[in-house]
DNA sequence: CTGTTAGCGCCTTCAG
DNA sequence: CTGAAGGCGCTAACAG
């Protein structure tokens, strides 16, 4: 039937009887004596043609792609920053092309050196460690790139920073406020960026509000995942009695919930619960879980925005933008009634 | 510092020395005379040469690009899908361009016509509802595409089915098996494909199995979604009282437990629930969820081999191929006590 | 084994 | 307002 072969412009101005040149012009929807305009759109609708988005982008230097690149697509968090990603990005006319890049910074470099063939007009970053090598290749970029999470004044680079030491400040506040005196913390691994970002809010808090950091309040699970979170929270059982648990992500504190309920620790009564990142999994989990908003939406629009915006003006200043964190209260930890152990587990 | 400007294959060759020609060799290691490509590696290094991806795809007529779209991301299911995707498509040097439809055919229809300008070399869709123009832009496509869901067998492309009545089945021989006899049914909207054949295999294993079907056992939520979830449980509970809730999603199948708790009915022992595509959430909900696994990772993983596999050999014949259901017991189905209403919301 | 040459499909000056 | 011509950066025949 149809011939396999694209049609190309040379095809519909030869049907249309006339020049490339208008045929372009009235693709592109340039001044066009309305004759021709029609005469060319017959013959495209005719040919069946559609523009080849390769040759385009050869002759004009831009793909119209964006290229995002997230730790893990396990953790809901990075699911929610690529939705955001996703909205931002084609409402600017971009596709988006997504990679996984894993938390091997080396993976990341990889990634940038192969964005820097040319398939991307800009790179969104999600690095869960930032090393040395790392600033030093994202600032030798030709490409424009922004990065969510937090790099040093001094790189010149736009990143949008989360502030999640703070985030973890207003949790314990929270949870001393409503009586409890020993807050746990279940923390992911310590050498990644988030992971070292909350520990120290950790710490700083609890000196701050005058509870003491014993090292048995303190786990430190192998990843930022479910399984690694049960792990981590059988060890903390079994080495301490919290009456609170704070929790380095969401999918920690849902594992820390579960293995609660499996020694018989109700929550909130017995003790209460709280992760980060207010997923999805906050609402849906049962007790739902408070959690702190580290504006994960948010802070990936952001970054998509910045990414536009130096597309849009490549000679702009380098800006980083700030998201304050917000604490969304549920059920795990409602405060604890005055003795009973037993009886409402739930509102 | 650096020029703004690119180097390119000219310039390499220039500093080298040799054709641009041999430059292309040494890259793409053709045989090549040890001299020259020393000469021609040197000279790459020292002018930070990239190839260009764009000019090469134009010229070889493969992007290297798959495009994935899927109707909604908020849905772990097609997370699942997704990175089972991306693993498989990466595995074959291919890059990933998302594009989040919705349940719009006609935004798949507009996204079927962008892809055919060939930004990318194929097409994986996953569409939520088959409408006779869908399948019939899909035929006449000039990209090969493999579609996730099951299409007419006389429609020549490429997809790969699941067979969820059977997994809807094997729930309710479960729930039936375990002494359950009122078994509601939580589904999503019925004109979608997975909402059509959902119903289709409850109405269906309910006669089989001799239990009756009546309009109270049944509601319809507005949406896959847990939000929708909540609204449907709470009007099922209104008017029935069922002793099993068979969901057709595991996001509604987590709202149902929801409700249940908050009608202070305990899960699994006053009613049993079952989930569907066992994701990562059946894991994670408390009580864990049971849930039939439809196969989504495998489903996602064999689309996209079917289609990287057409692109190697774009003559073969195409296929369908079909993954069996698989039901995955978790607490939330576990046998019910002898009596007992009160006590044990959780294990 | 290497260099020269012709495009891939499109946009965009430049004349007419 | 329209046509002719020159690349964008790269690869793949061809010759040598």
């Amino acid at each position: 039937m149809s011939p396999k072969r694209r049609s190309t412009v040379v095809l519909v101005a030869e049907r249309a009887g006339v020049s490339i040149a208008s045929v372009s012009r009235v693709l592109n929807g340039l001044p066009t004596s309305p004759e021709v305009k029609a005469k060319v759109e017959a013959a495209a609708r005719e040919l069946d043609y559609v523009p080849d988005a390769t040759a385009r982008s050869l002759k004009v230097g831009k793909t119209e792609q964006i290229a995002f690149a997230v730790p893990d697509l396990g953790n809901p968090a990075y699911v929610t920053m690529m939705r955001a990603v996703t909205d931002v990005v084609a409402g600017g006319g971009y596709r988006l092309v997504m990679s996984s890049t894993g938390s091997d910074p080396d993976a990341q470099i990889d990634l940038l050196r192969s964005v820097n063939r040319g398939y991307a007009d800009g790179l969104i970053l999600v690095p869960l460690r930032i090393t040395a090598e790392l600033v030093e290749e994202l600032s030798s970029s030709r490409l424009p790139i922004a990065v969510v999470g937090t790099l040093p004044d001094s790189v010149p680079i736009d990143n949008v920073r989360a502030v999640s030491a703070d985030g973890v400040g207003m949790a314990l506040d929270h949870l001393y406020a409503n009586g409890r005196r020993h807050i746990a913390f279940v923390n992911g691994p310590v050498d990644t960026v988030p992971g070292a970002a909350r520990l120290a809010g950790y710490l700083a808090a609890m000196k701050r509000i005058g509870l003491p950091t014993t090292a048995e309040l303190q786990v430190e699970a192998d990843d930022f995942t479910f399984d690694a979170g049960l792990v981590a929270a059988q060890a903390l059982l079994a080495q301490a009695t919290p009456d609170a648990v704070m929790c380095a992500n969401d999918l920690l504190a849902v594992a820390t919930m579960k293995v609660l309920a499996r020694a018989d620790r109700a929550v909130p009564a017995d003790v209460a619960v709280v992760g980060m990142d207010d997923s999805d999994l906050a609402e849906l989990a049962s007790p739902s879980l408070t959690s702190v908003n580290l504006g994960a939406a948010e802070r990936a629009a952001a970054a998509a925005e910045l990414l536009l915006s130096r597309l849009a003006d490549p000679g702009q200043d380098h800006r980083h933008v700030i998201v304050e964190p917000q604490l969304t209260v549920r059920e795990s930890s409602m405060h604890a009634p005055t003795a009973h152990p037993s009886r409402g587990h739930r509102r």
